[in-house]
DNA sequence: CTGAAAGCGCTTACAG
DNA sequence: CTGAAAGCGCTTACAG
């Protein structure tokens, strides 16, 4: 019924539990007999090495944290899936907490996290997040952390990122090559930094190409698909409303997508609709929806396989910044 | 740096440890002017206990292992929102493995789980696994499991799981009621329980309405948007192709429609579609897809509140199984 | 090649 | 009300 101990095993052959310990860890100064004596016993009481104690004894940990703000949300679970498997392969266990997009349970799990003495922890911050002393005591403590995604200049981490500057860029010029003149962006209200750099993007391309950046033009909500409704009704209620439109995400264009159909506009006909993600249900809609791909897969292996590196070579550069490329997939919304 | 211990604050203040520890732990027996000196200089230091020597000392653990198949399915990342949720509310915190439906994964997850001495585990099985040695011996060690959506009669622990026979039956019968005279069925090959009871369950609305089972309009595959592809394929090669599609789940039948629709087949004027699981994204197709419902995020959270109720009161009701409602949502595929 | 001892950071009977 | 001691299950210098 309960967990085999070493000192278990160590009795049963008449060993200590020092020699058990190595024979376990193949050191190299016992026997080869008493190394196949005890695997022999270990394989037959199912022993199982307690990773905790182990963990408390070396003060090493093969557990790393992972704060998203939401685990539902497609994006994120395929980061998180791309964690999982790097991870995997490397022997490391992931601890996944969700913030809910709230500066209190953010906090309250990189609490829990830093108590369970976490090797380090990946982390996406949430939207309210504006104090970071949470974050700065678990690097303090000599934790390290990588975000991604939602990264902040205010902790000195190193970063996964898209280029989202250029992702909006790229959506905004595409807008603009296919003829559209009025061209709105559906953003989210904060400080969100991916949200700055794709209105950066924004407007730089409107910009580029002679065009005015028109205020009406920017509506600030959130990052689903309600808010992707609330912004086209609050778009189409312009006196002028736009023939183009560039969403801060997959799930706010889906959400302006249906709003726009259900009120018979037509997409691309009237309205010209580009995303960012390229999220599976991208291709489900029709018209499919034109969006900027963003490797999520990609960017959970990228952070997983930086805070690896880290914990193997234990230095840390805190000051790198990976750039993951966007590209521009043309459906049928443009 | 390094992180703060028990006897560091015990230094500090010419207390011993034991004390220390009383007073943080709100003992009974320690004074209130003791409590105060030992939280204030705590807090002073961000004093984070450690659970893991805490977890060793008193062989308990806040930790629970999760195991699902596929992590970026939007299927079981909603059900992990739900476990995350509840376990986040009872200050356990969640270590999330995916099997990749492997069972060598699955085996060796289960171990690193159980190494890391989780208070128990919420495990749904991947499509592969045959054998359950790796289940039956972390029940052995007293560690208990709960079993959500793909769940196995052969291992002797509680099970969550919604109505599959009946929310199956409920599908075939509203395309019998819309008319439909040819229903085919897009199903998984292998021995999945739930796969088993969705067949059921239409086989049986067939008898129910006077129909018969013909098995040239069961096609076994997979679980994925390319298998409803492939059997929509090949049920439009049969002689006489089927009126009506149900889809063991939404991804196969979301599949099946766009194939159909590639194919210049109307849904639902020539077919009627129906899925299983009423993902986020049936909505978002054209037609809608008319779909049983099935409560993720409430699978989530009713096997993790199984479990923590298993966890506080210790006693293990193993035969008890709680069946979910599925519900019929009619939409514009049928 | 093997063992005794100390210690990782805690908790908790047992004394006083 | 407080402390000394033992122990959770490991690992690893230090001896022999």
């Amino acid at each position: 019924m309960r967990h085999v101990t070493i000192n278990d095993l160590a009795r049963r052959l008449n060993l200590s539990a020092s020699t058990v310990s190595r024979a376990l860890r193949d050191h190299p100064d016992i026997s080869e007999q008493t190394k196949e004596r005890v695997r022999a016993i270990a394989a037959k009481t199912n022993y199982q090495p307690n990773l905790i104690a182990q963990s408390l004894q070396t003060r090493r940990s093969n557990n790393i944290g992972v704060i998203v703000p939401e685990i539902r949300n497609s994006f994120f679970s395929t980061v998180i899936s791309g964690i999982e498997d790097l991870a995997y392969e490397s022997g490391y266990t992931i601890m996944v907490c969700q913030s809910d997009d709230t500066f209190e349970r953010e906090t309250i799990n990189t609490r829990a996290l830093a108590a369970n003495r976490v090797a380090g922890m990946l982390v996406s911050v949430s939207q309210e997040t504006a104090d970071f002393t949470h974050l700065k005591q678990v690097l303090a403590q000599g934790v390290p952390i990588v975000l991604f995604d939602r990264v902040v200049d205010q902790i000195n981490a190193p970063k996964v990122v898209v280029d989202d500057f250029n992702g909006a860029f790229q959506a905004v010029t595409h807008l603009i090559e296919t003829g559209r003149k009025r061209i709105a962006h559906l953003t989210s209200a904060g400080s969100l930094y991916v949200a700055e750099k794709r209105r950066e993007g924004y407007e730089a391309a409107l910009h580029a190409h002679g065009f005015a950046v028109r205020p009406e033009y920017i509506i600030e909500g959130g990052c689903h698909e309600e808010d992707g409704r609330e912004g086209a009704r609050r778009l189409l209620t312009l006196e002028k409303p736009p023939d183009g439109i560039f969403a801060i995400n997959d799930p706010v264009a889906l959400g302006a997508l249906l709003y726009l159909q259900d009120n018979q506009v037509m997409v691309p006909e009237q309205v010209g609709l580009v995303g960012f993600s390229d999220n599976p249900n991208a291709v489900l809609v029709r018209p499919a929806l034109t969006t900027i791909n963003q490797p999520a897969y990609d960017i959970g292996k990228t952070a997983a396989s930086l805070l690896l590196d880290i914990l193997e070579s234990g230095t840390l550069e805190h000051d790198k910044t990976i750039t993951l490329e966007t590209r521009l997939v043309v459906r049928g919304s443009t």
